[in-house]
DNA sequence: TTGTAAGCGTTATCAC
DNA sequence: GTGATAACGCTTACAA
């Protein structure tokens, strides 16, 4: 099972290994007998030609490592689209390695990136600490995705996090929602900036922000749903850190007798295939996934071939998607 | 930013390159002393071994390559947390390959997998026909996961179909049900097994088998839900290819006034986090995922480490997962 | 226990 | 156009 290498296909073409080495980088002084002749025996013996070997020798790897944070999540899926599109068409590869939502693994994924020589990192909603990702990113150009803009020397690409709060905000208010409660992110890193932009949006349209602790999953919906219920203190309209989170409160509120939008308009972020499906139809707030990866590139590509120096922070503006977990309230902000 | 290679370590802390090479593979035999000198030394220098250069001269490189045919189905990450945490416990990494559900890029993916020099390949759920199967197994050991079980030549790990349709049609008979219809999954590699399943299943039941071809989208679902309506041959319950498609029969049914499960029942297939989110609630037939994703490694592992060379063809017992989107059928077999 | 030196499969720099 | 030959950074006999 042992491969072939280009001393066997010089061999067989009878050729000298260097004239091989001319073929498969396709140089263009090469005569075309030859050529046809080299790449004949290589065929032939299914060669493939050695990547490391090459990345030794040529001391560069063309190749970007990427570290999604958590690869369940679809937020990220879309956004590893978005890197793979751009760095194919800069001649790019992407390496993927799978944070799992956890520091240290994630710590040991910038490590085995390093070790295969990439050239640039790209940090998907990454879960490390600013001094963590200084370290790496004098070791290799850095650029982290979607995790809130505060990161001094490394590049950024974010969503506003105040925009799409506002964005949510305006939506309800304009339906006529005047009592409007956020469930934020609990430990997740946009928790923050996100609940930050819902009190500055709500402040500004002439109303009192309230905020109750959540998290980032589904789960996380139940005991802050069951809070407001108790003190019967349900809103006439939530607003969701995320889809998933969303989708939680769709389903304690109906266990709760309360109906969607009718009772209780409901909005989450993100916008993933989750807010989309046709059963949930939940309005969201969207971040451009697939943009803010082929930024990403760009940026990273900025730092190897024309050797920008100065920090890029690009802070993209999110959208809103309105579905049908929205609507105008039912009475004055009063519960029933 | 040149990175610092075994010689710098060596110089700095005054020993032969071969001696730090030593203590990077910790062998026993190297003195405390000289030890501590090299990895205070790698330490100060922020060294890390260059893993092109230890392949080389290695001639391993204790690598999995694993295709994930599309990286947005929650499905397939499963499998592929199942197959890091294997790998990582025989110290072998993982590289991860998006196969964007086109046939033309797994190629590619598993040329780019080969060239890397990973000591086999690992394809979730592919897109390549038999040739091309057979064609990479004769360069690395190959092994397909959850793609049906007939690909002669390659390692096959899955979950059986036949018993995963009996499972969901017993289950509605069980409940009453005689009017059974199974939406398939269009040019999907399962969607014949999975069929010919349900259509044993209700013989053996003594029921006739209803199918009407579908997909593997949500999307799908509509064409197909809307043709029974029309012709009036709604059945008291459906069975489909998989969670998203009965995700969108979900949707349909609602928009056409009849309810889950009152009017109908709906099972789906994979008990991905869609079924399991209760505002969905999806009856589903779970495969073991992270389970398969552990036996490919186990699988690879025995060609790679003990020389196996006869074919494996793991077949696992799917479950089923019972929620909400079932009950007993409101009436003796007629739509309302 | 430590050092020397050959070799892994490429690319790149020269001569020819 | 083509072919030697020296890197690239590491491992691994074999010597010392």
């Amino acid at each position: 099972m042992s491969r072939p290498t280009m001393d066997t296909v010089a061999e067989r073409a009878g050729v000298s290994r260097a004239l091989v080495s001319l073929v498969m980088n396709d140089s263009p002084k090469v005569s075309d007998a030859k050529r046809t002749a080299v790449l004949q025996a290589a065929a032939a013996l299914g060669y493939l030609p050695n990547l490391h070997a090459r990345s030794l020798a040529q001391q560069r790897t063309k190749t970007f490592g990427i570290i999604i944070n958590d690869i369940h999540n679809p937020f990220f899926a879309e956004v590893v689209s978005g890197i793979e599109a751009a760095a194919d068409e800069h001649g790019f590869s992407v390496l993927i390695l799978n944070g799992g939502r956890d520091p240290g693994r994630e710590r040991r994924a910038v490590e085995t990136h390093l070790q295969f020589q990439v050239e640039a990192l790209i940090l998907v909603g990454t879960r490390l600490d600013d001094d963590e990702l200084e370290q790496a990113s004098r070791v290799a150009p850095t650029v982290i995705v979607a995790s809130g803009p505060d990161h001094p020397g490394v590049d950024t690409i974010t969503a506003n996090d105040t925009i799409g709060a506002a964005l949510a905000v305006d939506h309800l208010v304009a339906l006529g929602h005047t009592d409007i409660v956020h469930l934020d992110g609990g430990d997740n890193i946009s928790s923050r900036p996100r609940a930050a932009g819902f009190a500055r949006a709500m402040r500004a349209a002439g109303l009192e922000p309230r905020v109750v602790r959540a998290g980032d999953g589904e789960a996380d919906a139940e005991a802050a749903v069951v809070q407001l219920v108790e003190e019967e203190a349900v809103p006439t309209a939530i607003f969701a850190f995320n889809d998933l989170l969303a989708a939680g409160v769709l389903d304690v509120l109906e266990s709760a007798g309360l109906r969607v939008p009718d009772d209780v308009s409901v909005v989450g972020y993100d916008n993933t295939f989750i807010a989309q499906l046709n059963h949930m139809s939940l309005t969201a707030v969207d971040q451009p996934r697939r943009k803010m990866g082929e930024l990403a590139v760009q940026t990273m590509l900025e730092r190897i071939e024309d050797n920008r120096t100065k920090p890029t922070n690009l802070d993209l503006a999110p959208t809103l998607a309105v579905r049908g977990s929205t609507g105008p309230p039912r009475h004055d902000g009063t519960t029933r």
